[in-house]
DNA sequence: TACATACAC
DNA sequence: TATGGTGTATGTA
């Protein structure tokens, strides 16, 4: 059954790295020279650093594919045919469950931000324009991207293309309103509706429609208010708002009755490519009646938001939300595409549809199946049993699904969020202070997060060091280590101040502090205070460490935050068991109604700076906090791929590099490390250092790197309780100015916009100051 | 669990 | 001069 190996992958853009040429699967972006685009790209890009980035993750993916080729090479036809027997089943299956009986649409605004700035400032109309900065670009208007300019293109690319690009500064702040105000009507008809992103929701209208037919025609009548300058539009090639406008597609258009009013949304200025200036030669009427079917509905509803926004949105209707996502692109912009609930006609669609079109296949599983010989979902049918031995289970299901037009109707978020981070992309940075510093802001600004959220944290460190000896502190905030990974990876446990919920089964973790946050709140304002809180976290000011040379032989100081015991005597362990004991012990109920003892956050900091191979160059040299709420309430903060002073070694002095790579990387993860800075690396050797290597100490004093100051000994343990103490302390300074605001930041004042449900889009990210960032300036070397 | 990769907006 | 930030899923070891 594989009697496909005709198509030979094909040299399509011969020389030119497919990560690096215009990438134009994105409305807008049809027909374009793109051998003009490409060289242009090439020029601005050959050379960089970044260029070198995307050779090296070129030439892995191509090993990938090379080796799934062998794969198949080896497949004999009866492992093939039996193969096919299995799939075939499991798509009968498939089939068998197939669900025609929801209406799904998909609703995605167009050009979003860019739209909104050129809303907001009319002489931007008729430009090409971007939202975004030099460095990158968040999204085009449909002008722009004529000349190739899109998102995710740095800004003096885009200028290079296109000239005459005006690039806008963001304002998410303005999105986020305009988000509210397009959700509200969105609400009206599917309260339970899906957001997928600012722009972007899915819905259920099934149950409109059915109520829809019982409406009387008023309740669908809308009067068209002309204070919309029509002409958005001037960007767009284009542009019609009703179906019989648009030629192509005609094959797929719903059998229900779509012409049951007049609906015209919007005049149009451009020639669409077809004769259709009767509609426009009407009368311009000024009270539109939608009629009673889906694409009715969704024309209303797309009307209904350019009248409050002033913007347009485009929208798919269909089955499920895999097509209904991708027939809101189809007609892009301001336009709508509809796949009737019918098999037959989802099968059409789908078998020409490239698979780069569904959700989840981007890039790189696109020119895996090219190299397959497989472009289209018919193509993806036809090969599901060769798929089968070559991928994965879950992935081979998958396009098996993609394959059959099958998708999922379920609009309910699964879990809410899982995972709290904050990164940012930094130049080279060549002294451990600035490293240092880098992480302390990523923490502050990750807790700061976190108070967003309502959640107050405090943070027990445990790491461990070469020696293997636990290095316990507590802070009220993150505390910060060597982000230097592998051997120095620090442990750290974070607590969290807030109750557990009375027990919301499966809430999400972040949804669980939120309700138990309230909960608690709610108490203490009826005056039955059970829970010992916020404020035993909140300011431990009085317990930062004095910073002196010997201070590396002061204890920390005991103070549970929970309980305010305090003793001098019980060494890190015995406090770190105490904390664990109180907090497992404060929730009123005991802990039989809540699994989860106490509230446990670890927080893990690994500085990547690459062990392996290419981890030092290719990747964005990032610097990342994440936190993980694991189902056991884990958390996990993740200092990820840091690049290392020592990437540049000779910027750094001998005596920081000895502070901040001594004892934690061993001689040859140096040497490797500087092998690769030569671009000579080769070696793949895991060298996963484990943290118990203690080496390489050897003579010479440390310096710490914070305070500069020579420490007085060889232990590491002390060297680094001292290091840990330097920084906690300017991280508790910063933090007193932090505490006046906290009442005021509570208040997430959340966009979500999923009415009864979880909060969809956490509080948007502040703005930062630039200047501590970032930008790579090289991926390695 | 840790890490890497892929994907999306 | 210059190539983002947040979040999810999944495979592998
Ligand atoms: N890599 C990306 C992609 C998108 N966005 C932002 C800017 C977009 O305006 C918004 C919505 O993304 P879309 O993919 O929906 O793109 P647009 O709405 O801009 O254009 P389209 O008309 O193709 O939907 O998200 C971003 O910041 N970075
Ligand atoms: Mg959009
Ligand atoms: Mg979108
Ligand atoms: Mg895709």
């Amino acid at each position: 059954m594989d009697q496909k190996d005709e198509n030979e992958p094909g040299p399509s853009n011969n020389n030119i790295l497919y990560r690096i040429a215009l990438n134009d699967n994105k409305a807008g972006m049809e027909g374009l020279d793109k051998e003009k685009i490409n060289k242009i790209i090439m020029g601005a890009t050959k050379g960089s650093r970044y260029y070198i980035h995307l050779t090296n993750v070129d030439q892995q993916v191509d090993q990938r594919i090379e080796k799934i080729l062998q794969q198949k090479a080896l497949l004999t036809s009866s492992q093939i045919n039996e193969a096919q027997i299995q799939v075939d089943r499991l798509a009968m299956e498939l089939e068998r469950r197939r669900d025609l009986s929801r209406v799904i649409v998909h609703v995605d605004m167009d050009a979003f931000y860019a739209s909104v700035e050129t809303r907001d400032n009319p002489e931007l109309k008729g430009k090409p324009m971007a939202v975004g900065t030099m460095s990158m670009l968040s999204t085009s208007n449909y002008l722009a991207r004529r000349f190739g300019v899109r998102a995710s293109m740095p800004g003096f690319i885009g200028k290079k293309l296109c000239p005459d690009l005006i690039i806008v500064p963001p304002d998410f702040n303005k999105y986020q309103a305009v988000c509210k105000e397009i959700r509200k009507v969105i609400a009206e008809y599917d309260p339970s509706y899906l957001p997928m992103s600012l722009d972007e929701v899915y819905m259920d209208i099934t149950d409109h429609l059915e109520e829809r037919l019982t409406w009387p025609e008023e309740r669908r009548t809308y009067v068209k208010a002309d204070n919309v300058q029509k002409d958005n539009s001037t960007e767009a090639g284009v542009v019609m708002t009703t179906e019989t406008s648009k030629p192509e597609q005609t094959q797929c258009t719903s059998p229900v009755l779509f012409e049951d009013s007049p609906s015209f949304l919007e005049e149009q200025n451009l020639s669409p490519p077809m004769p259709d200036t009767a509609k426009l030669e009407k009368p311009m009427e000024k009270v539109i009646v939608f009629g009673t079917s889906a694409e009715e509905a969704v024309k209303e509803l797309r009307f209904r938001i350019e009248q409050k926004t002033s913007l347009t949105a485009s929208a798919g209707i269909a089955p499920n939300k895999r097509l209904a996502k991708v027939c809101s692109e189809k007609n892009k912009p301001n336009g709508q595409y509809t796949i009737p609930n019918d098999k037959q006609a989802v099968m059409d669609f789908v078998k020409d549809l490239p698979i780069r079109k569904v959700l989840g296949i981007g890039e790189v599983t696109e020119k895996m199946m090219n190299a397959l010989g497989i472009k289209n979902c018919a193509d993806l049918y036809q090969q599901r049993a060769l798929l089968s031995l070559l991928f994965p289970e879950t992935t081979w299901h998958n396009f098996l699904n993609i394959s059959l037009g099958l998708g999922s109707t379920n609009l309910e978020r699964v879990g809410g969020r899982k995972t709290m981070s904050t990164e940012r992309t930094f130049n080279e940075i060549s002294s451990p202070e600035e490293q240092y510093e880098l992480c302390r802001e990523l923490c502050k600004d990750l807790a700061d997060d976190l108070l967003k959220e309502g959640l107050k944290v405090c943070v027990r460190v445990s790491g461990f060091i070469s020696d293997g000896k636990p290095q316990n502190l507590i802070t009220n905030f993150l505390c910060v280590r060597r982000p230097i990974k592998k051997i120095s990876l620090e442990t750290m446990d974070k607590v969290v101040q807030e109750m557990p919920a009375p027990c919301p089964q499966r809430e999400s973790f972040f949804n669980q502090k939120r309700a138990a946050r309230q909960q608690e709140l709610l108490q203490s304002s009826t005056g039955k205070d059970n829970t010992i809180k916020d404020q035993t976290v909140t300011n431990p000011l009085s317990e930062v460490p004095k910073n002196d040379a010997d201070e590396a032989k002061e204890k920390p100081d005991f103070t549970c935050p929970i309980c305010f015991m305090k003793q001098e005597d019980w060494g890190l362990e015995g406090f770190n068991k105490h904390i664990d004991e109180c907090l497992s012990k404060s929730p009123s109920s005991g802990y039989s109604e809540m699994p989860n003892k106490g509230e446990h956050f670890q927080r893990k900091m690994t500085a990547n700076n690459g062990g392996h191979e290419n981890n030092i160059h290719a990747n964005n040299i990032k610097n990342k906090i994440v936190t993980i709420p694991s189902c056991d309430d884990l958390n996990d903060f993740i200092i990820d791929k840091n690049t290392l002073n020592a990437i540049q070694g000779n910027q750094v002095s001998e005596a920081d590099q000895k502070a901040c790579n001594s004892e934690i990387l061993s001689e040859d993860v140096l040497n490797n490390i500087k092998k690769q800075a030569d671009l000579k690396d080769i070696n793949k050797p895991t060298m996963s250092t484990p943290p118990s290597s203690s080496g390489c100490i050897r003579d010479s004093a440390l310096i710490c790197p914070v305070c500069n100051i020579q420490q007085d000994t060889t232990d590491l343990t002390t060297f680094n309780r001292h290091v840990d103490i330097c920084l906690n302390k300017g991280i508790l300074e910063e933090l007193k100015d932090d505490k006046k605001n906290m009442e005021t930041i509570h208040a997430p004042a959340h966009q979500s916009g999923r009415p009864g449900s979880t909060p969809q889009n956490p509080a948007s990210k502040k703005a930062r100051t630039s200047r501590s960032s970032n930008t790579i300036k090289k991926f390695f070397k």
